[in-house]
DNA sequence: CTGAACGGGTAACATAATAACGTCTCTTAT
DNA sequence: ATAAGAGACGTTATTATGTTACCCGTTCAG
């Protein structure tokens, strides 16, 4: 078994968000992209766990700590910057959104969403990604993107639950 | 190369709707389950073409045939007894339906969406699910459904785009 | 006959996402 | 310096999708 990854596992999740940001801050650094306060703020709620965050969550948390209710196209556009700029990947079977675990390369990753803790951790397994593409093929398609979401229970519940 | 499955070619698609419709029908009876008029008409509309479908576009249907115009629970509430009953599988990521094109048997099939014709292919790859569930074994976490939706360009649309 | 189970109608609500428009602040070329 | 343009964000409204709660009529078993 390989290394379990972090999202399944208790850690000090501070380091996560810390870290998180910080490369964050480097891509868009060398990038020349404008990781502004809003984007930033955002990026950090939606680490602020490992579970999926919907985008009317992360508005209702910067509603309450402005005084002023935030409206959503604030919140979508920063979402979208993050998303296009593989800050944050979409779970479409959640319409929420997580934190990017490998944000220096370009990817779609698989995801594991525990229906008990409700995390969601982040494979890059090739071996998914080309059995789709030859399945695909077999048929004479020819994959752009995909989205792999699977529901199950994480190494930590599958012992409790 | 295997065959090209139905969705994914020229054909005659009364005959995938007669077919479905008298599946529905035949599975129905023999489970005991009541495949009613609204149901069946749900059903109809849901296979009337190869695209997913979304449930106000159904309820769209509904309301222009019947004067009244029929509201959500309606749609909704025969869609779940059809995606309970394998009947139809849903897309997340369109946030629509497709009729099952293997109703006979429990499953859960890939999906390839055409982005050229809009058209979803169901496909039915045992290689694919073992790699996801051997992927996420290796991280210690149990499969209990998966979600695999795949965008891009299908046999026919390949060579006219 | 009765009453529980089921299918379905209706209204209202909840959540998710987008459209359209305005303002402010940068940069940057002149 | 300053005008022009682009980008980021606020604001209001609207559309799209999905759910809750309650009611009524039919059916069928006891």
């Amino acid at each position: 078994m390989t290394d379990t990854p972090l999202a399944a596992r208790p850690h000090d999740h501070s380091r996560c968000v810390s870290h998180a940001l910080a490369e964050a801050e480097a891509i868009c650094a060398r990038q020349g992209l404008r990781l502004t306060a809003l984007r930033k703020r955002v990026l950090e709620l939606v680490w602020a766990s490992h579970k999926p965050l919907g985008a009317y969550d992360i508005l209702g948390v910067l509603s309450d700590e402005d005084g002023r209710r935030a409206a959503p196209p604030t919140v979508y556009r920063a979402l979208d910057f993050l998303l296009e700029n593989g800050l944050v990947h979409r779970i479409a079977s959640l319409n929420a959104f997580v934190g990017c675990s490998h944000p220096e390369h370009a990817h779609q990753g698989q995801f594991l969403i525990c229906r008990a803790c409700h995390a969601a951790t982040e494979l890059e397994q090739p071996a998914i990604s080309q059995a789709i593409v030859d399945g695909a093929a077999g048929v004479g398609f020819v994959v752009e993107s995909q989205t792999v979401e699977v529901v199950g229970l994480c190494a930590g519940c599958k012992g409790t639950a």
